[in-house]
DNA sequence: AAAAAAAGCCGACCGTGGTCGACTTTGTGT
DNA sequence: ACACAAAGTCGACCACGGTCGGCTTTTTTT
């Protein structure tokens, strides 16, 4: 009869998650507390914390299910003959429009995401896996098309691609960038930076 | 006799600042109350939110004179014939050790530069403003030495190297990155990735 | 089948950041 | 010199995230 307690736990896990999603769906995440949570999920307080260390991990779990549909509506935007630029822009473009649609979210998990406390770091890693996965394939094909150099490393180049992302929407928190297409129209000339170089002309 | 009210003020305003240096530096942010605060600067507790808003406005406030302090630090080890290169990564590179120093805090103030909430958006933009003039004098003088392209916009050339930048630290703060040689070979790394670009040779 | 151990669950409790309205001090009009 | 308004101060109070020790349920041992 072992096996109880496993299905139960599970299914705790499951209805505290799917409480998560209704609740900080609905009404954001910092506005939803965890007596409300633990309430919406039929458990007590303490049940939460033996699941979850702290309030921002869950928030993480919750995320990682946003962050796949995000990516699957991206690939499906991009047809297979578009170049690494527009791949990158398609990519980041739909990441950002999720971040403007939930600007406290969107905070909150690039703040977990970049800067993580040790509490969710592995969290975080998951989370940054995925995305380094989703952009070193798209560096690779583009590499084998010729559109990239072959002589770098390809977390490098994608690490590269996401810092211009990242300071990009940074530069939309803090007011810098005001509408999408500003953000789109600085992003897309930071990455052409990236691949033509700083340097002058005649010192390649 | 129009004056004795603002004279307070500010004595107030300073007692509250040099409190949080105190006990900021000495206990570290976290572990410092509002109530200890204000019994360490002489003054209640509300008072000290009629001067700042938040504790994390405080903490901004306080930042911005470490920061300081880490420009002089810098701007004094490179000489004047320093690369371009060699003055940024020895200008991050400051800023990284600070960082390192004081994890917890380097991430708080991370996370508050470069996703501010709307209520320290202003304070963040003002520390970001003095890093930007920074960087932009010293990428000023590389172009005027040739050592940058001159058709490009000095603030995006900056955001870009400082997008550079916070994407190591996040690295180290996910642990990608473990030593500080990890870090400053990465940074360098991706660096003249910049400055060389990422086509191939041919394409450029 | 009974007893002991282990695992899981709970909500009263703690200290926190932040608010609020009552109170005190400073400035101003007469 | 006085009264009245405005600005500034304060700490009791609130809801929150997170902890803890006692309680219940499942599993293992005898």
């Amino acid at each position: 009869m072992a096996g109880v307690r496993e299905a139960k736990k599970r299914r705790t896990r499951q209805a505290i998650l799917q409480a998560a999603v209704q609740l900080f769906g609905d009404k954001g995440y910092e506005r939803t507390s965890i007596n409300e949570l633990a309430r919406a999920a039929g458990v007590g307080k303490g049940t939460i914390y033996s699941y979850f260390q702290t309030k921002s991990e869950i928030f993480l779990a919750f995320c990682e299910d946003e962050l796949e549909q995000v990516y699957a509506e991206v690939a499906q935007k991009t047809g297979p003959d578009a170049t690494l630029t527009e791949q990158l822009m398609a990519f980041f473009m739909g990441q950002f429009r999720y971040v403007t649609r939930h600007k406290d979210f969107g905070r909150l998990l690039l703040r977990e995401m970049i800067f993580p406390k040790e509490l969710t770091v592995e969290r975080s890693k998951d989370l940054d896996n995925s995305y380094i996965d989703y952009l070193s394939a798209m560096c690779n094909k583009a590499q084998e098309r010729g559109e990239l150099r072959r002589d770098v490393d390809l977390l490098f180049v994608c690490g590269h691609f996401y810092a211009l992302y990242l300071i990009t929407v940074s530069a939309w928190y803090m007011g810098r960038l005001q509408t999408e297409d500003d953000v789109d129209g600085a992003l897309q000339l930071l990455l052409q930076q990236s691949l033509e170089g700083l340097l002058p002309a005649g010192r390649k």
